[in-house]
DNA sequence: ATTGACCGCTTGCGAAATGCAAGTGGCATC
DNA sequence: GATGCCACTTGCATTTCGCAAGCGGTCAAT
């Protein structure tokens, strides 16, 4: 019973796991938009995902260890999202996704920038990237390179020049 | 009409054309198992991909300009579908998630030989590859590397040893 | 020309996932 | 203790998925 899969292939079953049209969006929100929070994830995403999905999906991502709940001191209610390293090493899958969408979709010029500097930053900033990811979300030290601030930037540059 | 998205992210628009649990089984089997037409692909695909949702894929896949259709000269009713160059460029993806898909999910040992030789080899090794493919589906030059043959080799040696 | 096997692809239909809108109930604040 | 907020559910219509069976064109043998 422990093994419900259609294989056992690595393709296949990170595609069982993330092959949706939602799973990564979240992910993406929680780890470049830094939204930990069920409100925030919800309000403040794009593509105007809906409650129950985003719920549904918040549930499996801890369910299948991609990220964790933990309560929120201030807000007894409220629960804080955070990656675990599991979920931080999505960072890679992510860029390449950026890297594809770059160059055969067509999207917009604003929400490109920061995808560019993130493909021409390549694996270094990928590390960089994942190593501040650890600091966030998992209590790590933290790390002198902030890529969120390199990627602010350049946005709030573009955004207004 | 032409812009009916739910949003100009390159990563949505990644996912809204591959995020789905078929579309990337159909070109990893088109890439790495040379699987060139409907029979082959319905009758060797690992995960048992059903025929109406391979039809749909393969039509989708045409459609968005990853693959395209041409006729076969020996069989009037057959088409062989190539990748495009666009197609050519998920290799990097598909690496990416056959990495994290062997650090985060319990693949299968025989079935995790290729994936991890790809992940070793890197993005020299994944370059190699795509030159290959454009000599398999775009008519280019034959490289000298072939990373198909090491492939092949790395995967009959770990099954029959 | 006819038959029969094969093969690419479609159809029908039940089951599941998706998407929208409204609702619920715990929690903090006033 | 009334009010507003917020995390999450529920109901229901629509779409997608997935299985099994079927259909029609093509080829090879006779």
């Amino acid at each position: 019973m422990a093994q419900d899969r259609r294989s056992g292939c690595p393709i296949n079953l990170t595609l069982e796991q993330l092959g949706d049209r939602w799973s990564l969006i979240v992910i993406r929100d929680v780890m470049f938009g830094n939204r930990r929070s069920y409100g925030e994830l919800l309000s403040g995403n794009e593509e105007g995902i809906a409650s129950n999905i985003l719920a549904d999906r918040l549930k499996r991502l801890v369910a299948t260890g991609l990220m964790t709940r933990s309560p929120d001191p201030s807000h007894r209610q409220k629960g804080i999202y955070s990656l675990t390293e599991a979920g931080i090493q999505i960072v890679p899958l992510l860029a390449q996704m950026c890297a594809w969408g770059l160059d055969h979709t067509d999207p917009s010029p604003l929400l490109s920038v920061r995808a560019k500097l993130l493909v021409a930053g390549g694996p270094e900033m990928w590390d960089a990237l994942m190593q501040e990811l650890r600091h966030l979300h998992l209590g790590a030290p933290e790390p002198e390179r902030s890529v969120f601030k390199e990627v602010r930037a350049a946005y709030e540059a573009a955004k207004a020049p």
